[in-house]
DNA sequence: TGATAATTTGACCGGTTGGTAAACATTACA
DNA sequence: TGTAATGTTTACCAACCGGTCAAATTATCA
């Protein structure tokens, strides 16, 4: 037997679980900092501490470990939003929908900057994710938020910009992290700029969407 | 003579205007598709519509033409920010910057691409644009709007981080376009969708930054 | 027009890329 | 323990990469 990834037994080995770790590990330390076609096998197998032809063993192509990362990692990424509680206050759901995106992206700047790598060009390898799960969900979201705008719990606004509002401000940390520490510069460049942020970011979009006759507290 | 980039007058031929035109356009068409190492000198001869060889005779190397690139459009990308006015009315200049913002994403996206790839990526070649001549001027534009907040004229806010959130929020239809595209559907996808955001964006950032007790007419 | 400089081209080079073949080593398990 | 399946390595390949070179072509202008 030869190929791993289609055994016989659906059961997959010891090792076979600890290598593909290692492998997806180090694919997003180099997918995430050159993109798809600046990423080498070379360099991912290097990362991983590992011959390239053993990496290939695992994932028999460039592509195929591109995309077992990105079906890893899509999953968690929209966790924030899936919490999204229609039941919920719709100040305090806005609330901590920012609040756990720039968690993520303080904590998990690597796996944003994977799907912009991979939106910002095109979107050549995620294009059925982005039409198909994606847009579900955001529609599903969407028309939360439109329900409250209905019933006058939040100001009146376009949902879809509102999250499209959202992911930019606060991905934006994570993603443009070397611009945003070149600008703040050598003192504000602590972990602090992630609590200043927050600060900034819940005041914007909790003032921007309350409804001024009726503020909530 | 060999070398059209020292030519010993001073002044450039027709023939070396027309080509590094076409040069640059093709190169921002490519560099802001792939990013600098996806890029491919080929590919981007072919867009030009000549020979490698020729092209590598007006740029002779792969990185010359990106730094070529970089330095011809980073002095019009900051245009918008330079025409931040202390002077004006506060809101007013907010607006028109969001709204400015917003048009160069629609009109000039691959410009945006540009920069958010390299800037993605570590920004291994623009470092020190973004640690010199970017940051001195979001530190003058900064302290514009830290007079602002002190003066009682727009709500007391982060300065910084109010500029990080307009850049994030409107190169984001730029940036992220594919995505944007996928998630509103075919429906809404046509270029109403600027109209759209400009409408909830002014009103986000307008709504969150007046002083309540006094809203600016 | 003729000579000189500027431009363009095809052939080519060494290094890197994603991926393969097959021999070798290790593990799992009857 | 033996053996078959699994895992690893060395050597290698064809395609592609950025870039060079010398020869051929075209533009410039005295």
């Amino acid at each position: 037997m030869v190929l791993p990834r289609a055994a016989k037994t659906q059961r997959r080995t010891r090792i076979q679980e600890e290598k593909e770790e290692r492998i997806l590990e180090a694919a997003l330390e180099v997918f995430s900092a050159h993109g798809f076609r600046g990423a080498t096998v070379d360099q991912i197998a290097d990362v991983a501490g590992m011959s390239k032809p053993n990496l290939l063993y695992y994932f028999r192509t460039k592509e195929a470990m591109h995309r077992a990362l990105i079906d890893r990692v899509l999953d968690t990424w929209l966790d924030p939003l899936r919490a999204f509680d229609a039941e919920g206050n719709p100040v305090a759901e806005i609330r901590s929908y920012i609040r756990r995106k720039l968690e993520m992206a303080r904590d998990f700047p690597r796996e944003s900057r994977l799907f912009a790598n991979e939106v910002l060009q095109g979107a050549p390898h995620i294009e059925d994710e982005l039409k198909g799960p994606l847009k579900e969900l955001v529609d599903e979201k969407a028309e939360v938020i439109r329900a409250w705008t209905k019933a006058g719990k939040i100001a009146k606004c376009d949902p879809y910009h509102l999250i499209f509002a959202i992911w930019s401000t606060t991905q934006h940390y994570a993603d443009f992290d070397v611009q945003v520490r070149a600008v703040l510069g050598q003192g504000n460049s602590g972990e602090g700029r992630f609590e200043d942020a927050a600060r900034f970011l819940e005041r914007l979009f909790v003032d921007g969407l309350q409804v001024s006759e009726q503020p909530i507290s």
